[in-house]
Formats: structure tokens, C-alpha cells, sequence
DNA sequence: TTTT
DNA sequence: TTTT
């Protein structure tokens, strides 16, 4: 019942945007995650890189496309998903991803807004996916992306 | 900004429910998890239990109180909490708790609802607090603990 | 640098143990974890069953393959693992898997040996792999899987 | 039986080292994380940090003592242990702390050698804890910080 | 006491 | 393809 994963990694290109039908917005990155370790009989360091597509929805999707970029360090918390297609052969194939359900921007004290885009906007620290909430950024060019657009208020 | 706390454990007794003025129920379990490893140098079984203060608001908290009880098995995902309050004494005392955002019942493969109250209510295996979502569970005596009030469609 | 997945779910088989050259067990298993959620707009219930191919190495995989079986309830934490390979097409393919780090039988108060095997071992609820750790328990037919054979000894 | 911690933060203040009789050294931090939301009422934005005690032992130890410093951002896995102690007038206290099990330093791009000390030692971006193998950096002064000291090799 |  |  439990499917979750949690990344810290690079990501190798910029992310890219698509958008629905619906003008919602799907994001998807390559997340490089480094693991580092000695080989037991020889002792020579060795290294492994795993590349993770990881993929972003609705508001996520937006703040993952405007403020993640290239070389970017994140962390990314969200759950596995393999999906089934067809090859042009007619035989199935099938694609694991992860699907993000929440991210966090990591090493941004260096920068401060250089690191973004050209506004003056204050960078997504924190950014938690409510799906089931109104998407409230309404309209066209609303106020740039507010990452935080949901309530988290716990009684007492 | 990741404070995140995952336990599996056992219930050392009953949930202890209170109310707020509100309505809202706020409950508590005290959860054991068991560390088991060998002494390095003597080869000896050691084992030690930690015991937890976990605190469930809102629909999660009505959910463990009717649903968990003493010896229950239980996954519980959430963040470390800690207050400071004042002893008789006019001292500083700091308590340490994890605040749940999320549950599932564990090993109720056997049972179905031997495990839970008397009436016949399927078991709730998933659950997953979104404080910001209106409470939907409208009026007293609804229908018994629905455990998934809230949407959590993602599109495509 | 994380690259970390956590689990629990149910096997939907018995578990496939091979054997390398070396000796070392190598378990495969097929896990499903369920997501339900309500949908958004027509409120219905749904679900949605993701199956995770989970390998075990070394103790561990000793372990997974001595006690799992369809249906145990499982605890697992590992890391993704995708790997490349030829179809006879000579296309690319990829596979997807978690290589295990950790595991525990979950559920298994209620049953205790019945849910193992024929001798009244007491079931591994907790087993770390230590890979680096010398494969202690030595030679065909030692005690019934010792499911923690290292040290986890911390100072203080 | 699971007990498991991952924090994302920033430290308070410079680790404060100790050492054991036997020379192992044990660093503490206090580390900050930063929960942000929106009030669900007023719609106002709201921050509460949480204040952790962290634990390091063993080679662990060394490595956070060495690299860490106030104000670095740093991921750590460990588990929640809660002591009990006695105060001057008798009473019961209790102190909760993470025990860390392994460390990543995080957002060290920008930086480079800048981040850490004097010398051009290449910086420890991860280090797992293995209580049981042997501590093999021995001596004093040894190559500088080998932040991996023990094997991972995982057989295919 | 950190950080954004 | 990232990063250290």
C-alpha cells in the first residue's frame, strides 16, 4: 500500500513542458542520483549513475518548469508508475517513471534569485501537491507562481 | 525544509481520543518499534523498543480512534514535533511527538473485520490527511469512517 | 544522491530464488501496491494496482526467499535500478527494478509460525542488509536463517 | 519496527564534537527545518521551524564534524531515540534525537572547497554508516577524511 | 540558532 | 545528460 520514493539528484537537461488540453501543465525531468562505494576485494572506488524520469501535474508542473533547470540540485518525493505501450512491432513495452507528488528546491542559498529567472520572484523552497484543492491560480498570467497555493492549516 | 518521520509499529494500548471545541477529535497512540541487532563483540541478541507519541487532527484522527486499538499494527508517516511547556516547577520542559499526515493499517490480510469494531465497516487500509479540504463527513453519525474523504485524482 | 524507495505491499507469487555461480541466492519478487483515491468530479472510489519487481541479494536474499510467499504483507526499502538489455530485435530495452536494501514481514503477529515454514523458527521481522559484512552463517543446513547476522553495535 | 527519519535542513550552529574514551568520536548539530503554509482562514503565509538534535557516531562522526559548519544545508537518515534522564530535583526528563545513520551534504555546487576547510580534501557528498565494519581509518592524521570507508559491492 |  |  505503501509506494513511495524519494530522490536527491541533478537534473542533466532542462526540464520540459507540456501542456493538456485543458491548459494544465506536465513537466518531466531526467534526475541523475550518484551512488558512490569501495569494491570489496580491490578496493577501488567505484560509482554508479541512475537516471530517474520523473514526472510533474498541475501546479508542480508549473513550478517545476519555471524554476528548475539544468545542473539543478532537488529533492523530489513521489511514487513509481510503470506504464505499458506498444512498440511500432506490436509488442508490448513498458516505461517506469516517477510520478512527483511534492519537491523541494536544495542548495539555492548560494544564488538567491540568480538562480531563477529574470523576475524578481521569490524561488520555491517548498512545494507541496494538493490535487484535490481548486486550482486558484486562475486565469492567464497570474501572479508568477505562487508554489505554495494551499492550505496546510492543522488545528492546534 | 524535509522533516519527515516513517514508523512501523505496534499500539502499546488503546488510542486516546479527545475533542476540541470545535468537534474536531484529536488522537494519540503511544507506538513501539523494535530495533533488533547483534553485539559486535560478544555476538549477543540485543533488542531495544522506542516508544512514540503520535498525534492524529482532523479525519485521521477519527479514523485511528475507531480503528486502531491495542497491539494494532501500523505504518504512520509524518513530521517530529516538539513543545515546550512549563513545569509546576516554572521549568522548561520540551516534549517530542510525531505529528501523522498519513496511516495504513498493516496485516489485516487475516482477519477483515474481526480486526476492527463490531460493525461491518471494510477496514480502512489507506489513508491520507489533507487538512485543507473541507471536512466532508458532514453531520453526526454518518456514515461509518469514511477513510478517503478527499480527492486525489491526478490528471492523465 | 538519494536514491531510496520504500514499499509495502503484497506478493502476488511465491518468490523466484536462482542461484549465482558463487553460491549467493538471488530473489525476485513481484509486489503489488494499491492506491485508492476518489475521483475529483463523479466522486467515485477507484483504484489502481502498481506491481514492482523487487530483487534481493546475498542474506537477503535468503531470507526474502525462505519466508516470503504469495501474500505475505512486506516491508521493503531499496534503491531503483533500471537496466538496459537487447531485445532479439536488437533493440534497447529497459527494466526497471528495486534492488532491496531492507526488509520486514509485516502482519505476522496474528499468524506466527504459520505463516512460515515447518519448524517452529521464529519469523525475521527485521533484517538489514550488510553486504559488506562476511556471510557468516557458513555451510549447508546452519541454524534456520539467522536473519540478522551482523552487527548493528553503535557506541554509547 | 520501522523507525525512520529524513531531514532536509540547515544547522544553527557549528558541530559540537566529543570524544569517547576509546577515541570514537560522537558530533551533535542542531538542525533547522522550515515547514511553510498558507493559513487556511486568512489566507496568510505561516512558517514554523523545528529544531533537531542530531547524533552522529563513528566514522560518521568524524566526517560531520569535519565538513559541516553553520548554515550548511546537509540530508540526513537516522532514527528517533528518546532518553531519559534525571534532573537536579529528581524528576524524570526525557530528550528526543535523530541518530543519524547516514549523512549527504547537500547544494555544495556553488561552493566547492570554499564550503570546507583549509585544505583541498575533496568534499564528503555521501557517507553511509556502517557501525560493524571496522574503523580502518586508523591513526592519526591518516589521508584526509575518507568519507567511504567500507564496501557496498553488491553482487550483480 | 539556520535557511529562504 | 547532471553533479562531486
Amino acid at each position: 500500500m505503501l509506494n513511495k520514493v524519494m530522490l536527491i539528484g541533478n537534473l542533466g537537461a532542462d526540464p520540459e513542458v507540456r501542456y493538456m488540453p485543458s491548459g494544465d501543465a506536465i513537466t518531466t525531468i531526467r534526475l541523475a542520483t550518484t551512488r558512490r562505494w569501495k569494491d570489496r576485494n580491490s578496493g577501488d572506488r567505484k560509482e554508479e549513475t541512475e537516471w530517474h524520469r520523473v514526472v510533474f501535474f498541475s501546479g508542480l508542473a508549473k513550478t517545476a518548469g519555471e524554476y528548475l533547470k539544468k545542473g539543478s540540485q532537488v529533492y523530489v518525493e513521489g511514487r513509481i508508475r510503470t506504464q505499458k505501450w506498444q512498440g511500432q512491432d506490436g509488442q508490448d513495452r513498458y516505461t517506469t517513471e516517477i510520478v512527483a507528488e511534492s519537491m523541494n528546491m536544495l542548495g539555492s542559498r548560494s544564488g538567491g534569485t540568480a538562480n531563477y529567472s529574470d523576475n524578481n520572484t521569490p524561488p520555491p523552497s517548498s512545494y507541496d501537491q494538493r490535487p484535490s484543492a481548486p486550482s486558484s491560480s486562475s486565469g492567464p498570467q497570474s501572479a508568477p507562481a505562487s508554489y505554495d497555493d494551499f492550505d496546510d492549516d492543522i488545528p492546534f
